[in-house]
DNA sequence: GCCAACGTTGGC
DNA sequence: GCCAACGTTGGC
């Protein structure tokens, strides 16, 4: 059915998470250590979390709704899809009266801090370097809150920022 | 199953 | 606060 099996064996890949930093932040993550994403209520982005996340994958940690908008940080999985507990409380904003924990339709998974930029990596920067012309942040926005990073991106940014 | 209308998101 | 872009909804 999955490839879970594999998962070990898979290469590291690289995601770009999105978060409204009034919400969580990169300093909550820094706090806690280990963080759960949860909330996602979008299917593309539910896919991949529940389908293509493997534990060691690496993420660019970004904000959204605050001046700049920017990858601020770096995150790492270290748990994989489960059911997101907040789809099943009554009292979250991320409620879901249709999932069942039969069949829960939502999903989390946990990162891990790793690093914060000391400089964030903007958006704006991104968008004047053409060589970031293909990736999805720069092309379609930040209205997929998880999306694919290719490899030399995220080395490029982290040379820049994290060294 | 198409697609127009509607609501939401998020950069600016 | 504006508005373009996108996702979701619902009538047919």
């Amino acid at each position: 059915m999955d490839n879970k099996k594999h998962s070990q064996t898979k290469k590291q890949q690289f995601w770009l998470m999105k978060t409204e930093p009034s919400c969580y932040a990169i300093d909550d993550l820094k706090r806690e250590k280990v963080g759960m994403w949860d909330g996602v209520r979008n299917y593309q982005a539910r896919n991949m979390l529940r389908d293509d996340m493997r534990v060691g994958d690496r993420v660019l940690f970004y904000h959204s709704n605050i001046e700049p908008v920017g990858i601020v940080g770096i995150a790492e999985v270290v748990r994989e899809a489960y059911p997101d507990p907040t789809q099943f409380d009554v009292k979250n904003e991320h409620y879901d009266a249709i999932s069942t924990k039969e069949n829960p339709r939502w999903v989390a998974v946990d990162v891990k801090f790793v690093k914060k930029f000391i400089i964030p990596c903007t958006l704006a920067s991104l968008k004047n370097d053409s060589f970031f012309n293909d990736m999805v942040v720069t092309q379609k926005g930040m209205r997929l809150s998880v999306q694919p990073v290719l490899k030399k991106h995220y080395e490029r940014i982290i040379t820049r920022h994290a060294s």
